[in-house]
DNA sequence: ATCGATGCAAAGGGTTTGCAGGAGC
DNA sequence: GCTCCTGCAAACCCTTTGCATCGAT
């Protein structure tokens, strides 16, 4: 009486590696960010075969889409709700640890008859680098 | 010393209409939606120059892209930061104006160095609707 | 008369998918 | 050996853009 998941899955090296890169990075990648770093480890990996494992480890449930950026998904493995900063001109995501996300769930009322999922906290503006250029340009 | 929005524009019908479809409604439609509400109103609308005026709008800050939802944008033109909930199943966006978001962005600490924008908090989960469907499917 | 705005259609960029061969179990 | 997974490339979808024309000032 579940969403029948019913196709087992097999392990896979690509699934495997894409997971852990995405484990052990703080970028934030999109798809093709992520199939770059991969692609001189695993011979001949395709795009198409990341985007499918990028979907099914969402579907898992082991990575989460975080952000949006000119049309562009970006993906983390961290799947607790957190806070993140996109800067608007560079693009770079950045986690925000010090936001206390789960303060503002406590404070989120929801209408009746709405079944809360993810929150998602994104933060926008310029990061300190893109802010460095800015002043330097004028 | 600024962005110089040098060029100066006239006035244009469509996007009067534009604006003023997006001032009216709560469903913070695409631009596809947007198209497809005024194209009986507007004979030979574009969709072409709905992504136009959307586009320019939004630089002249008085609409404002709210969400993204499969690969498409979503368009709204209150530009005060405030709360959404995106159902995950049929795609619309409501308003949750219960939640204090100038609450939370009080409790926002940003890294040094950071410059902050927008703050964008979306809830996501099943709207009633779908929570009725997704019960009498058992 | 000037130059911005439009409609149309083609191009662009990210993501998905069909298919035949390859790999897990 | 049965299926799932992969690589490749074509297909898809949303969005942008080039161009000739229309329209506002």
């Amino acid at each position: 009486m579940k969403t029948d998941t019913e196709k087992k899955l097999r392990y896979s090296h690509q699934r495997e590696m894409i997971y852990q890169y995405l484990m052990g990075t703080q970028e934030h990648p999109s798809a093709e960010m992520v199939y770059d770093a991969l692609r001189s480890e695993i011979k001949g990996l395709s795009l198409g075969t990341v985007y499918r494992n990028l979907r099914l480890l969402e579907d898992l449930g082991k990575v989460r889409r975080v952000a949006s950026l000119n049309g562009t998904e970006r993906y983390d493995a961290m799947c607790g709700d957190h806070v993140h900063f996109i800067c608007q001109s560079c693009g770079t995501v950045h986690d925000v640890p010090e936001a206390e996300l789960e303060q503002v769930r406590g404070t989120i009322s929801l209408p009746e008859g709405y079944q809360l999922g993810q929150v998602n906290l994104t933060l926008s503006g310029l990061c300190p680098e893109c802010l460095k250029k800015q002043a330097s340009a004028n």
